[in-house]
DNA sequence: ACGTGCCAATGAAACGATTCAACGGCGCAG
DNA sequence: CTGCGCCGTTGAATCGTTTCATTGGCACGT
């Protein structure tokens, strides 16, 4: 019963006509009169015929899929810049794929072949290591490529990332604008460079201030635990030695310090300790204290990396761009005593 | 320069053979002496040959890529099972390509015209809402489809999922077995069958044991701030009323029942107080108190959906089977005194 | 009545890989 | 020397769609 999946040509047979006219009815409503249009789209609901895009793409040459390669579909950042690259990519018309990398290069690289097989409009790549060499053979074959939270150091290809040094500027500029003065910055070495310009954007918002003071607490690692060490520790200070403004590297470690600040000492955030993180996950909305924090403008990167793509598309001679957005500051009741149990 | 794509044509000419002999060379190495094989290879890798998968596909009529439509991909869940259900199909020389409805019938819909006019080797979809007749209408035309996550009623598919009656019961049974009599159960209308289904087995533990009680509290979501409303009111009873083991429907209240168990009233957990999720998200092992939790055996369902799939490929007329696993408990230390900042 | 234009519809060519029947050359047995 | 079988290679047919030059039919103006 199940010989063969219905084709244009079973489809044409039954409504007595070409299959040209078919395939115009599909592509090109207006040319055929609404009658056979008509006729040609019983036949279709019918027999229930499904497009083969297969042999439509051999024949176009192109196809109307983007390639989106991520390090961790689990990762929020990613799952909502997927989202976001999804719908802007809809209303083009376009529809994107996803792989997933999990942080592994034979994954990546295994991905990127079948993308390419796949003959995708492009792809939009959050690279592992370096794709250096890999994305240059890419476009030497024509294949547009966009880079996703990583920029280009040869500027071959356009990107979308974002500034962390900005982002640490602003989350320790709010601190300073709450009148806090005795910074303290808490970092690991864990995924280096973010953590160095997120400090970088630190210093410089202190500097502006002659009377701020800015300490770096190295933590073990990025995670809660981690923070609730580091926490412990700084609440037992003395109280002329404590700070009054604590800015982590992620939230991780700030809901590990909140853990242990708020269990050990006693002390009240904000009044006694302003804290911010940095990514602003789910979680922290729903911290004892909701956590103020720094997020990248995810919506805003998918939204843009697929226009990129599209435009690069479009001319494959436009200029390459490297985007770079700032950071978003999210406030929150650790840092804003007037804001309670916010969203 | 960038004139056309490489075909096979191309490669055919400059190693001086036919075109049959370079698609031997590609897919059936043996049948090709091995001088001629270096030369087409060598032909392949100096012009950048890439295989056109659109045409080896619509010769084949079938493709090596399996379709998977979730309903979250920010869903740890769902990430998680995409990982493992990606590498049970690289095993067998398949590929996963995962599309997100993020809980919209429209996009699932369209990812399921995507995947069928691509003409997947088959889907896995975790549906939203009732996709009871276009799955029918799948089937009919051939098309393999294992649902995840979720049964079919009318057993027309194979499917993965989890009992979540099984769930509750070992959730309590956990308490009652560390001794705890005075049970309270904490759900939310939300996603009714599920939370209906953990109560159910809740129920039944507690029937276990004749000096046992279940109280069930309702709250107002699903979230951590409604968790934390709960745990208010329970915590603020006077000492006789109080419950000595907490069961919620999920992990987010339960959370929010902890922060407020904590805070409000200094009471221990779990000495005072026993205090079980359900989920086990990320999050949970870093709660001040680590949160003991029950889990879905993530991978496993990942992997079997996709040995399901495959087994439906090969022999099209085979049975349909509903596989349903049990989920395991996730032992922490708002359970067990003896186990401490477990991770 | 005849030519002109226009619109709808036609059907063959093309896309690039795979498959397979046919072919040629070579070695070996009779 | 001839016939046979084997192995490696060939090239045409094929998949299902899109595209486009061509055809057929109809209405209208002269």
């Amino acid at each position: 019963m199940d010989s063969r999946p219905v084709s244009i040509k079973d489809v044409a047979d039954r409504a007595g006509v070409a299959v040209g006219t078919v395939s115009n009815v599909l592509n090109h409503p207006t040319r055929v009169s609404s009658s056979t249009r008509e006729r040609v789209q019983t036949a279709i609901d019918h027999l229930g015929f499904v497009r083969n895009d297969a042999a439509r793409q051999l024949r176009a040459g192109q196809s109307r899929t983007i390639g989106l390669i991520v390090l961790d579909v689990g990762n929020p950042f990613f799952s909502s810049l997927a989202r976001a690259a999804e719908d802007c990519a809809a209303e083009n018309g376009s529809t994107v794929v996803l792989g997933d990398s999990g942080q592994d290069v034979e994954r990546e690289a295994r991905y990127i072949d079948v993308f390419e097989q796949q003959r995708v409009q492009g792809m939009l790549i959050s690279p592992v290591g370096d794709v250096g060499p890999r994305v240059e053979t890419l476009r030497k074959r024509g294949m547009p490529v966009v880079l996703v939270d990583r920029v280009d150091a040869q500027r071959r290809c356009s990107s979308v990332s974002v500034d962390d040094v900005a982002g640490g500027y602003m989350a320790v500029r709010h601190l300073l604008e709450a009148g806090r003065r005795r910074i303290v910055f808490v970092g690991a070495k864990a995924e280096f460079q973010q953590v160095a310009d997120r400090l970088a954007g630190a210093r410089q918002a202190v500097e502006e201030h002659d009377d701020a003071v800015l300490e770096v607490v190295e933590a073990d690692a990025m995670t809660v635990l981690a923070g609730r060490d580091v926490g412990g520790r700084i609440a037992q200070r003395p109280p002329g030695e404590l700070p009054d403004g604590i800015f982590c590297a992620n939230d991780l470690l700030a809901i590990g310090v909140m853990q242990a600040v708020l269990l050990i000492r006693g002390l009240r955030i904000p009044e006694d300790l302003a804290l911010i993180g940095y990514d602003d996950i789910d979680f922290s909305a729903s911290a004892v204290v909701p956590l103020t924090s720094v997020r990248k403008p995810t919506e805003l990167m998918g939204r843009t990396a697929v226009e990129l793509l599209l435009e690069e598309i479009e001319s494959p001679s436009s200029r390459r761009r490297q985007v770079i957005f700032d950071p978003e500051l999210v406030e929150r009741g650790s840092t804003t005593a007037a804001v309670h149990a916010a969203g």
